[in-house]
DNA sequence: TCTGGGGTCCTTGCACAA
DNA sequence: TCTGTTGTGCAAGGACCC
């Protein structure tokens, strides 16, 4: 598996066994920061901090020499700079960032198609299938490692595992610059001792949960029954975490995924009690919202605002859209509706919209068909409904036009309680 | 210390349909 | 006609991730 090299970090060897692994898990480190380093060596050996010096600022990227006095990732900039006086702060460039990522991900798909980018810096890869071309998954980490370096001048660290879950904190433990492999059978002697908090999906709150019933290792949740973990992390997370604390973990690698929300949302500078000035951010947003939904080719059904107040307590608000939409005014007003109804009774910190529920632009309606069986939903127009299942057997149908709310109806066959 | 911005998923409570 | 039951969708809040 890996040892420790004195740095923190637990790293494999070079002839580390990985039988039975196929899945990586690829994270750049400390991304941002890495990526100006790139782009004025001048700073290289000193702390780095990437994001804005003023006010109400978090930081987004630590360079590791930062990191050394304590610096953190989404910690406030003002705690950082009391931290580190002498970091150099760099204001963040988005698009270069992209631009690099798109270039690494170039990387990952020349060994394999089963590409799934996590988030800007991190992707899954599923190199089972490459073996043959590339050599074993271990291999394949290395070359991928080699060439990062080589083609983008940035460090790259690889868990290699069978599972998503596994490789994932593999990745992590073997930060910075490092590759940890984990076969197959030993999966489990690799988790068992680690920290709950090391989990996908254990935060904060879950952890301190499980701690006060001295669930500290995974180890722990392993022999914790399910029943008892619900108490804890509610049905869904015992049921997950449970079966990845024993190393089962059946996600598969995903190369597709369609957005299900896009927002935008603003702290301001001083908190705002202008109901005007809210108003007219909310418009601003909304455009925003507007552009990107139109430019991802999809409508919003649904419209929802977050008003974060100045003691940092925030509420949300969301309603269904008379008509799916992307332009950013009728989101807009949707928005200014759903303010109108929020009690103002401090001035405001943050304000943001999402829109929900997004489909393919121009699929608002949608023919509703009962053959005495079954209602069935089909997307399209009540034509397309009679084509498909054709006249004799349609005995009553209603077409959604794209103005009207949707009608609930089952889509499947009635429960046997049905009284009618 | 004083808490960004982009998201996803889960839970709870309520309303509705049959 | 009314009631209990069940499934589903919506709304709100919160935890979590990067």
């Amino acid at each position: 598996m890996g040892r420790a090299d004195g740095s923190g970090r637990i790293v494999s060897s070079v002839d580390a066994d990985d039988t039975g692994t196929g899945i990586l898990h690829v994270d750049m480190d400390a991304f941002y920061a890495s990526v100006e380093l790139l782009d004025d060596p001048s700073l290289k050996g000193k702390p780095v901090v990437i994001g804005a010096p003023d006010g109400r600022s978090v930081v987004s990227s630590a360079s590791y020499e930062a990191r050394r006095f304590g610096v953190r990732s989404a910690m406030p900039m003002a705690h950082a700079l009391r931290l580190c006086p002498q970091a150099t702060v760099v204001l963040p460039h988005f698009d270069r960032y992209r631009a690099v990522s798109a270039q690494v991900m170039e990387i990952f798909r020349g060994f394999t198609p089963l590409v799934e980018p996590l988030s800007i810096d991190e992707a899954f890869l599923d190199v089972r299938g490459a073996r043959r071309l590339w050599g074993s998954p271990g291999r394949i980490a290395r070359l991928i490692r080699e060439r990062i370096v080589a083609e983008v001048g940035i460090t790259a660290s690889v868990g290699v595992a069978a599972t998503k879950h596994v490789a994932k904190m593999a990745s992590t433990m073997s930060k910075p610059d490092g590759l940890l492999i984990v076969p197959a059978e030993r999966t489990q002697e690799f988790l068992d001792p680690k920290s709950v908090r090391a989990m996908w999906g254990v935060g904060p709150k879950a952890a301190e949960a499980l701690e006060a019933r001295a669930i500290r290792t995974i180890g722990d949740v392993r022999s914790t029954p399910v029943h008892v973990l619900e108490r804890v992390v509610g049905p869904a997370g015992a049921r997950r975490i449970s079966e990845l604390a024993r190393g089962l973990d059946a996600r598969s690698v995903e190369t597709e995924r369609a957005e299900k929300s896009i927002g935008h949302e603003e702290t301001f500078e001083t908190d705002v009690a202008d109901i005007e000035v809210l108003r007219a951010e909310l418009l601003r947003l909304s455009d925003r919202v507007g552009v990107r939904l139109r430019r991802a080719g999809v409508e919003a059904a649904g419209v929802a605002i977050k008003v974060r107040f100045s003691d940092f307590s925030t509420i949300t608000r969301s309603a269904t859209l008379a008509e799916p939409s992307a332009v950013g005014q009728r989101i807009a007003e949707a928005s200014r509706e759903l303010l109108a109804g929020v009690d103002m009774r401090l001035p405001v910190r943050l304000i943001g919209v999402r829109a929900e529920r997004l489909r393919p632009a121009g699929s608002g309606g949608a023919a509703l068909w009962d053959d005495d069986e079954d209602w069935r939903r089909v997307e399209g127009t009540l034509d397309d409904a009679l084509a498909r299942f054709g006249n004799g057997a349609v005995t009553r149908a209603a077409f959604l036009g794209r103005g009207e709310r949707p009608v609930h109806l089952p889509s499947h066959p009635r429960p046997p309680m049905d009284s009618d």
